[in-house]
RNA sequence: GUCCCGUUCGUCUAGCCAGGUCUAGGACACCGGGUUUUCAUCCCGGCGACAGGGGUUCAAAUCCCCUACGGGAUGCCA
């Protein structure tokens, strides 16, 4: 995987690098990071730091690269000019260099002419030269023929991406090149420098481009574009694991309709051969979706574990709150929600006392009858139940109590109302274990609170 | 302009290489119903595609050609 810092690590990126370590995992071969810092004006820590710390929130670990190192360093092209000076060299010993305008270009073999380019807009030597197969796992064998020499050293002195990028494949032995479709035109650039150091080509495989949504633009989806960037997921409180099945998706399958696989699955699935060769639109309802299958199946522990930080970010609880008490409450989110973006504001008021009231269903809840009332008959029912019975089972036979002495079969008249007042809403776990998850005292003051509240607002309904 | 790559439900895709088992399968999304006297989950059902045209063949989503559309390259960016 051979990126260039940009400051982002995108979709695309990711799904390339994923490729790249699944097929290297599968075979057992070298996962290869290197950084192609050629373009100095642009290159920075910051910029290197996102694109590794991308790589290791999904798991990508590279068996050799930056920080890792490897025998065929440095792994960045910034730090590897004498190796690219002494390969020229080689160019031009062989007659394939020449100089123009300060710049050194590769000489292509063949019959010279001047033609008009309408896209460069002005005449132009070009060369007839021989087609090149460019053998690709993805697309079978794809002839081009490149028409124009091309600059392999700018006039300041610096190497140019073909250039650098066949010299290193080559000096790093490089036998898997996996990479996005917009180079498989220059594709041909590269297997002519390979041929002219008389180096064996690599095996291409050119990945279909990932399309933004037609409803938002044309072409290839970029940095800016909404959901485009890996870090936007880790900061939403993706899954890790999730996003990256999620981006193993786009444009790859097992073959057969698996759709969530862990890791070591992946692996084995993993297959070139079964890559798309058209393009694909990035839906991220689809990764939602996903990122709700593992959500589900984790353990509970797991899932507090995952969700804590989440909780403290949002300043819910502090560090030092109960496991116990946490994995109680979670465990009757859990089966709720369907990201752990939503937790802090389902679950607000598991935590604190001060949460967000919902005034449209309290205007509901006040056209069907005195909520003061039934929240203190509530309230009263609840009061023998003691804080070691509080418990689902005693408080439903409390409710079944107090329903009867009303003359009522079942007790859901009060059920809204005691609902809304512990929790401001009326949607949420199944309330009964809710209650018990709560706590007595905490049950108490807030259906006192809420019954004073509403009294004194006059709230006859 | 030229060259290269691609095109199956709204989206991701299976099927295509080795033509018949495809009235084209799955998933997401959407819609409807059920479960839950909350909401969500869950269950059931529905909607919905072989880009178009020619050819080869007894038979084409599958093979060939053309067209259209999409994408990429064409830079002293990567």
């Amino acid at each position: 995987f051979a990126p260039s810092p940009t400051g982002f690590f995108h979709i695309g990126s990711a799904r390339t690098a994923l490729f790249n370590w699944l097929y290297a995992r599968h075979t057992g071969g070298t996962f290869i990071l290197r950084i192609e810092d050629t373009d100095a004006g642009r290159n920075t820590q910051e910029a290197l730091d996102v694109l590794l710390s991308g790589m290791r929130w999904l798991g990508l670990d590279w068996d050799e690269g930056p920080e890792v190192g490897g025998d065929f360093g440095p792994y960045f092209q910034s730090q590897r000019y004498d190796i690219y000076r002494e390969y020229l060299s080689r160019l031009a010993s062989a007659g394939r260099t020449y100089e123009l305008d300060g710049a050194i270009y590769f000489r292509l073999e063949g019959e010279r002419y001047t033609e008009f380019d309408s896209y460069l807009g002005k005449e132009v030597e070009k060369v007839r030269a021989e087609p090149v197969i460019i053998d690709d796992a993805i697309r079978g064998q794809v002839t081009r023929a490149e028409d124009r020499d091309f600059v392999l050293f700018r006039s300041d002195g610096s190497p140019t991406f073909h250039f650098v990028n066949v010299v290193d494949d080559l000096t790093m032995r490089v036998s898997h090149v996996i990479r996005g479709e917009d180079h498989l035109s220059n594709a041909s650039k590269h297997v002519e420098l390979f041929k002219a150091f008389g180096a064996p080509v690599p095996r291409f495989a050119h990945l279909p481009l990932i399309l933004k949504d037609p409803k938002v633009g044309k072409g290839k989806m970029s940095k800016r574009d909404k959901g485009a960037l890996i870090d936007e997921y880790r900061d939403r409180h993706f899954l890790a694991a999730a996003v990256r099945n999620a981006v193993a998706l786009l444009g790859w399958n097992p073959g057969d309709d698996r759709e969530v696989m862990d890791i070591g699955e992946m692996i084995e699935a993993f297959d070139i051969a079964a890559i798309q060769k058209g393009a694909a639109r990035f839906d991220e309802a689809k990764m939602h979706h996903i990122n709700f299958q593992y959500l589900k199946a984790l353990p509970v522990e797991t899932y507090a574990w995952v969700a804590r930080p989440v909780l403290t970010e949002k300043g819910l609880i502090g560090d030092a709150f109960e496991e116990d008490q946490l994995q109680r409450v979670l465990g009757l989110c859990q089966e709720k929600i369907t990201s752990l973006e939503e937790l802090p504001t389902f679950a607000a008021y598991f935590f604190q006392d001060t949460y967000a009231e919902d005034s449209a269903v309290l205007q509901k809840l006040q056209k069907r009858g005195n909520v003061s009332q039934l929240a203190r008959e509530v309230a009263v029912a609840m009061a023998p139940v003691t804080d070691t019975e509080w418990t689902v089972p005693a408080l439903e036979a409390a409710f079944t109590q107090l329903a009867s002495a009303h003359g009522e079969e079942k007790p859901f008249r009060w059920w809204p109302v005691a609902r809304f007042a512990v929790s401001g809403t009326s949607s949420g776990p199944d309330f009964l274990p809710m209650l018990a998850v709560l706590g007595k005292d905490c049950v108490l003051r807030r259906l006192q609170r809420f019954a004073e509240r509403n009294a004194l607002a006059g709230g006859e309904g």
